[in-house]
DNA sequence: GATACACTGAACCATATGGTTCAGTGTCTA
DNA sequence: TAGACACTGAACCATATGGTTCAGTGTATC
């Protein structure tokens, strides 16, 4: 196996690809919130809200601490930095293969113009 | 519902949370692969190799062609720039409320220091 | 102390995911 | 034309996901 295997990439991406916890992101980022107040923004059960909750903080995106009765969600410690760093990898090749394919038009050009001197 | 349904951020960072799919998102950056070969150096069966390039390819990471009895995979034409500007979004609201603390941080060092010429 | 509130956990459900096997179909190649 | 090769599709399996309901448990508040 060559791919590194990177469990918190795993969990961070699965993370963000559902909506309603992008969504709860965005929310926390105004103000903490508790699972209450999300549940009821986002039309869902406690229960069901208390899962994706879950899931963020699996992935290191939210923290939450319990007071009383009231558990308070806030936005997590981690700047997303390997996340960002790993699709900037990915752009940075994109790029390549475009700057390659530009490196290539661009022989082709000169051959073809040396062609044409050629002539 | 305030968050925006986007269906394309959810199923390129669905793509983007298994470390297979994100090995053959590197391993194409580097040369286009068939199935085969692709199946091959992940050790997988070629029906599974082929679920997780659909999934890619669905999230528009990948293209790919069929000639003569060979698919081959290619990197896809977007550049994760809406994934990109997601995260670095979020990173701005993560800087921002650590901003909002350093000013409150030193709102309080100033009370403090004023505290202490009062004395 | 009764009642309302905020959450929690178990159980359930439908669907998706990540993998397999097996039986094709179509394409090279000797 | 026979055989090998590359893929495809259906079927299956175990597990995860995204949601629910229902029955608690613990905490405020009147």
């Amino acid at each position: 196996m060559v791919q590194c295997i990177n469990a918190p990439l795993d969990r961070t991406f699965a993370a963000l690809s559902d909506a309603t916890r992008r969504g709860i992101i965005e929310q926390l980022a105004r103000a903490d919130a508790s699972i209450t107040s999300l549940a009821d923004h986002f039309q869902m059960t406690l229960t069901g809200m208390k899962k994706h909750v879950q899931v963020l903080e699996r992935a290191g995106l939210v923290i939450t601490q319990k007071v009383g009765r009231v558990r308070t969600c806030t936005l997590g410690t981690r700047s997303l930095s390997a996340e960002a760093e790993w699709i900037e990898a990915y752009r940075m090749l994109f790029e390549a293969r475009f700057e390659a394919l530009d490196e290539i038009i661009s022989e082709m050009t000169q051959e073809e113009n040396d062609g044409a001197a050629g002539h």
